[in-house]
DNA sequence: TGTTAGCACTCAACGATGACGAGTGCTAAC
DNA sequence: GTTAGCACTCGTCATCGTTGAGTGCTAACA
């Protein structure tokens, strides 16, 4: 038995209605919202055929078919051929991205955002960490009171930073020329080598020890953090609003597995390709059998990122792979910008 | 009909039966569960009397009790004048605090999600805004590529940050001399007043223009956001573990609530009392007639935040209570020393 | 006068039952 | 190969009796 041409025509009216409708698909629906051409006996026949070649599931014998994994799989292998051809435009993605000169974690804020407002669905970005950020500036601004801010600047253009204390004589000129010369001793070493480099400076004494010691914290806490991947999610609980999970235990279940760092970032991790959807089992793990991750990445720095939405199963996955596509795009030539 | 000593155990029984429970208490469940020393026709007794005064409901005829928001109001009310005595300690609340030198927002951040790990109901923390802050310090730290990071620090010790262009030539010893330059013209001066400042020395000519268009696009970013109160929320799904949001529909309708911005701050925002807490109707809120809200404030500069929690009415007022009390006490602390 | 045992009554929850209808699979005719 | 017809399946929904927790009332008791 072959997928022949009317087959896959009706498969695929099958899948568009049940991402539709959330409902099994009976014969009868799909002569009355379709033009086969032929009659439901006809269809019932072919359903037949597709439920024994795999591509079709029946939840019990009296109801409709439901599309199964492998009936999505070859909807989205389709629809990217399809899509090869297409110019994807901009849509409403750039109203979200008006703001200028955003830093790195406010554009991924930002992209999460839009994507979960446009698909909504489940928007999760994360940025891989980077170990061996090295630091290109160093600054210390002053502060009310006998603190300052501690600001560090990577090489891969990360900011971060800190009030540390200070002794209460050093205004802005004192702060500079420490700013000047830390950075000239530390630019271009990593953030673990600046831990070592601190620690024998200060036990030579001379410089103001709270600064060092500052400087040490913030840069562990850096290497830390950048070290870990580093996560943005938005919409969780748009999933409350698809029937699939209209039964509280399995909403319950999702949020959870949504909450736990690793599991997330297990699923959430993107491939090479530019978009990549993972379908139910294709997820490799039970427990979100009936759900499914699409994920496009982009490059910041020398990096790339997963930007991505998860969602049942039946999901509208032309314009979740459009939306995505269009929003990744649009981070890498921002990061590009930055740079 | 007076509330008498017998009637009081009566009711508070039931009050700590049904927040452990949620489900309706009968008059056998009381002599079960607790000595009053009478039989459970003298309680139904009791109970009817109570019922009566307005401090119990019946959910239907052959249900047991369950308490109502005046209930609430009394057990909250005599809870209060008990704590007053009590010496409360920092329990577990420490381990969540052990990071040094945290930043304004790091605080509120970490605060929010202390209570929501230890009340396991929906925590928020309100911040105010504060239209008239004034500029105390401004600094340009130089970045790769052709690009600054421009830094503003308030003298209530917010800050903020956004990467700007800037001329290649610029170097740190440049960067510098500008950052010198505008703090001394622009400290002390409001981020509204900065603006048309900025306007001025642009239309003059002269420095660097983007620079200058830089720091205004800062400034009055920062104005927009300071003059709008801030939220942070922690744990909203925490309510679908409670039963009586079991209804998916009531669930979906909480969270719609706590994503609507003025909604949510309308709610949560406290009264002068160090701990405030509102029940049920006393929100003034058809649609959270069965929530209650507990608040705490704290103090940060001249200003105050509120820290709370929203959940069912029917929620562990003792804990939650104590939690807010001690966490905002040591959110005052933290924020005192910073400055 | 307050307390208690007894008893009739109420009503939500639960399970069984049957009608309904959407949908299937099979067969025979076209 | 297509289609009409028909028997069959099975989830959904409404109905109905049963069960049990809990009440309110009354009368007896201390």
């Amino acid at each position: 038995m072959v997928l022949d041409e009317r087959k896959l025509r009706i498969l695929s009216a099958i899948i568009d209605d049940y991402i539709e409708t959330a409902a099994p698909i009976g014969s009868r629906t799909i002569t009355r919202r379709h033009d086969i051409g032929v009659s439901p006996a006809t269809i019932r026949n072919e359903m037949s055929d597709l439920t024994e070649l795999g591509y079709l599931e029946q939840p019990h014998v009296s109801a409709g078919r439901v599309p199964s994994g492998k009936a999505y799989r070859l909807y989205v292998d389709r629809l990217m051929a399809a899509m090869e051809d297409e110019d994807p435009t901009d849509e409403e993605v750039s109203s979200y991205f008006d703001e200028k000169a955003l830093q790195m974690e406010d554009i991924v804020k930002t992209a999460v955002q839009a994507v979960s407002n446009l698909t909504h669905l489940t928007a999760v970005a994360i940025l891989p960490g980077q170990p061996a950020m090295r630091i290109a500036t160093l600054q210390l601004v002053p502060m009310p009171g006998d603190s300052a801010l501690l600001v560090i600047v990577t090489d891969s253009g990360i900011v971060r930073d800190t009030v540390i204390h200070v002794s209460r004589q050093l205004d802005m000129d004192a702060l500079y020329a420490i700013s000047r010369m830390l950075t000239e001793n530390l630019a271009g070493h990593t953030l673990r080598d600046v831990q070592v480099m601190l620690d024998a400076y200060a036990a030579r004494g001379g410089a103001d020890q709270r600064v060092l010691m500052g400087v040490r914290d913030l840069a562990a806490q850096m290497a830390k953090q950048a070290s870990e991947d580093s996560i943005a999610m938005e919409g969780a609980h748009n999933i409350l609003n698809y029937p699939e999970f209209s039964d509280l235990e399995k909403a319950r279940a999702f949020l959870s597995t949504l909450e736990i760092r690793d599991q997330l970032i297990s699923l959430m991790c993107a491939g090479e390709q530019p978009i990549s959807v993972r379908i139910g089992d294709e997820l490799g793990r039970p427990d979100m059998a009936d759900c499914s991750v699409v994920n496009a990445c982009f490059n910041y720095g020398g990096c790339r990122g997963s930007l991505g939405v998860i969602g049942p199963m039946r999901m509208p996955y032309a314009q979740v792979i459009r939306t995505l596509y269009t929003i990744s795009r649009r981070m890498t030539n921002l990061f590009a910008e930055v740079r």
